[in-house]
DNA sequence: CCGGTTTGACTGAATCGCCAGTAAGCCGCG
DNA sequence: CGCGGCTTACTGGCGATTCAGTCAAACCGG
């Protein structure tokens, strides 16, 4: 895509595609470790040490340490959207679309750590508008999908729903307020009970009978 | 409730009151600072000023700042906790009663800043067991009373819920969820739609009309 | 193609403000 | 007295940021 030069790849090449290798790799890292040690007492020497470079690099690449855990919310959002895009596109039966959505939303596994990056940042968007906006971006984009797939549930008379997009607030609040649940106190609330509730929330907003849904 | 000896009032006499109330003005103040500071960047000199008192006495009373902040979350939890036991304790129909916990759960206005808190220590509680400890008490408070008012209802015919426990579950979570989204992004999702969510929802799980419902 | 020059990624160590926690002692009350 | 609540003055160290310098790759005029 790049260099209509000699070398003729994108991997390896140009200085500066170097330096854009070492920032995601940097923003990778401080994504590894923010997981483990939390926002606020993420050191930029650990990401340092967890690329095995040098303190000093970090501000050669970020000036500062919030604009690096920034930019690392960012990437991460923007992945995470573009892959629930992708998701929605698919076809099938709308339960199923929805089944999947779902399934998507909630940890994979009890080691599945990514909703703790969310936990963090919310307490982050607390105070910081940019992580605040952040935040809104993923939310909407949330609801935007759930509430597009009922639609399509609505239009093609699967769903009945009356207002598809209160419906995916409440959906998304619920999985939101749920997963957090889970992922501080996962002996309380297993997985599997957490989908449970997920589908018959789900079926209970677009009005068709938990049975519809996969999962006996 | 102390004091069997000579001085015959709780408000002010031995040393040991004085001390007690000391503690009291100290975790109050904390509770404070942290909900405008969050919990990470609160220092301990910001409460000892908040209380008009030398740094020193913090540690004083309180061996660390930890200490300091767990016990703000006990009481504040133990407070909240009793206020709630009692609002459920209260009489009229059981739609009455329901719509008032709701009410209690959700923050009464804009500026209602109680749920900063809450949310702040989800992000610790992620790392810190005692936190982790204290909250899962809260959420289980709340889920415990939303269930007994639902099940005072099942009891009394009013509602129809073959699941008060998960039913009380999902509605907790959803609006632990929408108070999130409320706290972070009030411009977005309004005080009273979050309300009007939250009636939705309680009906639906109650098996009764949302008109059952107060407001509108 | 070559030696000199520039550029840019990177290092390691120093700086410096901040902050939890400590030590020594003051003071008023019982 | 003497104890307990309180203050002031310190310290120890952490941790973000800075900076002077290294080194190799790219560039360039001849």
């Amino acid at each position: 895509m790049r260099s209509a030069d000699g070398t003729a790849e994108g991997t390896r090449g140009s200085r500066a595609d170097q330096a854009d290798q070492r920032r995601a790799e940097l923003l990778e890292a401080a994504r590894r470790v923010v997981l483990e040690r939390g926002i606020s007492s993420t050191r930029v020497a650990d990401i340092a040490k967890a690329t095995n470079v040098s303190g000093g690099l970090i501000h050669y690449h970020f000036a500062t340490k919030d604009e690096l855990i920034t930019a690392m919310l960012r990437t991460t959002i923007d992945t995470e959207v573009a892959r629930l895009k992708e998701l929605v596109r698919g076809s099938g039966p709308a339960v199923d679309r929805l089944d999947r959505v779902l399934r998507f939303y909630i940890p994979r596994s009890r080691t599945d750590q990514s909703w703790i990056l969310w936990i963090d940042a919310f307490a982050a968007g607390l105070r910081e508008a940019v992580v605040q906006h952040i935040l809104l971006e993923l939310e909407t984009a949330w609801i935007g999908s759930v509430e597009q797939v009922i639609q399509a549930g609505v239009d093609s008379g699967e769903f009945t729903c009356d207002d598809p997009h209160g419906a995916a607030e409440r959906l998304d609040s619920m999985l939101d307020g749920m997963i957090i649940r889970y992922t501080l106190h996962p002996s309380v609330l297993s997985r599997k009970r957490l989908l449970e509730h997920a589908r018959i929330a789900a079926a209970r907003e677009v009005g068709v009978d938990r049975s519809a849904f996969p999962g006996s």
